[in-house]
DNA sequence: CGCATCGGCTAATGGCATTAGCCTTTCAGC
DNA sequence: GCTGAAAGGCTAATGCCATTAGCCGATGCG
């Protein structure tokens, strides 16, 4: 194994340097390449494309948002629990919005497995609701839809009158364990 | 003013189609061109640039995105309201995913007055809570967060298992009107 | 009828992704 | 210590796309 200069893992640490500078749309292989003092092509000894330099960098933040989430729920359980999984989710994405931008929300095959766990997490933290089977599909999905649309509207910076965006994402956790307490049923 | 063949609209409306069949990757000038059975740089005489475009079709789906809206809320109040504005939000999402994904969330001047026409149909539909001033505000950002959050997901194929997504919706709408109806104090 | 202007065109430039093929360095095993 | 295989870097070349510059015909107002 000659010369380690670079490698698979370094080069995606620097795409992701790129990203949080520059935001998603400026990850090229051509920046990347520039960053790690050398030639474009050379990249492709590390990385299939630029596509797929895209899923691995995908992945780390799925990696990262994963262990925010299974920290936030650790030792909490019930309300505690669940709001310390939106804020912790929360927090990630306003402190690195443009990683949080670069998250791939349709599934693939290579971080399937990293969401299957940050989906266990989110299970785990709505145990306490003693939801079961589908239910607790559906309450998973809508906690996801909560935690990301807020996320994204965030980062994107949509929110722009002044009112406190801690009280509106207060109110978002509010409405997600008050509906998780009462059933759905009229 | 000589022949009117193409035009701005057209343009636009060519880009509609391309995101459409798709997707918002695949909008590029030279796919409207070729579209359009014209040179590329004769774009440019109906448009500043491909970045340009983009705004203008985002405007057009925000723009359909309202109307949509508009007609969810006419003659209801309360939580129909509520839900009829998220059923008509998430159903123009599905009908159109593409599309939906092309709607720039990032607040610009150009699209601005129809971000606020929209703001205010939510405002409309939240009427009946009594929410006033900030806590008003707050009501609108979470309505947002779960429409847009659930949208992007279901539009991104991010749910996959096999259950009913309509009933994970009407959790979802379940949330949103049980947490405006009682307090988020504790 | 003349002409300003609209709206299209060709040519040229430059960035980026990607492929092909070369060359050097390094290390495993003799 | 020597050798050869392969890792890992490089240059050259191709092709797509955006964008700019500058040309030219048609059109409709005066």
């Amino acid at each position: 194994m000659p010369r380690a200069a670079l490698s698979r893992d370094a080069v995606v640490g620097l795409a992701l340097r790129i990203v949080d500078e520059e935001g998603p749309g400026a990850l090229t292989l051509s920046a990347v390449a520039g960053r790690a003092g050398v030639a474009t092509p050379s990249l492709y000894k590390h990385v299939r494309n630029l596509a797929e330099l895209r899923v691995l960098v995908s992945g780390r933040v799925l990696g990262e948002l994963t262990e925010v989430a299974s920290e936030a729920v650790l030792g909490r359980s019930g309300d505690e629990a669940l709001r310390a999984l939106m804020d912790g989710w929360r927090s990630y994405a306003a402190r690195h919005p443009h990683r949080y931008s670069a998250l791939i929300q349709a599934p693939r095959p290579e971080t399937a497995e990293a969401g299957d766990r940050l989906v266990g997490i989110m299970i785990a933290a709505l145990r306490a609701y003693g939801l079961e089977g589908p239910a607790a599909i559906h309450a998973v999905r809508c906690l996801r839809a909560a935690m990301h649309g807020f996320a994204v509207l965030e980062a994107a910076g949509a929110f722009q009158l002044a009112e406190n965006l801690d009280e509106s994402h207060a109110l978002l956790a509010h409405m997600v364990v008050s509906g998780l307490r009462r059933a759905p049923e009229a």
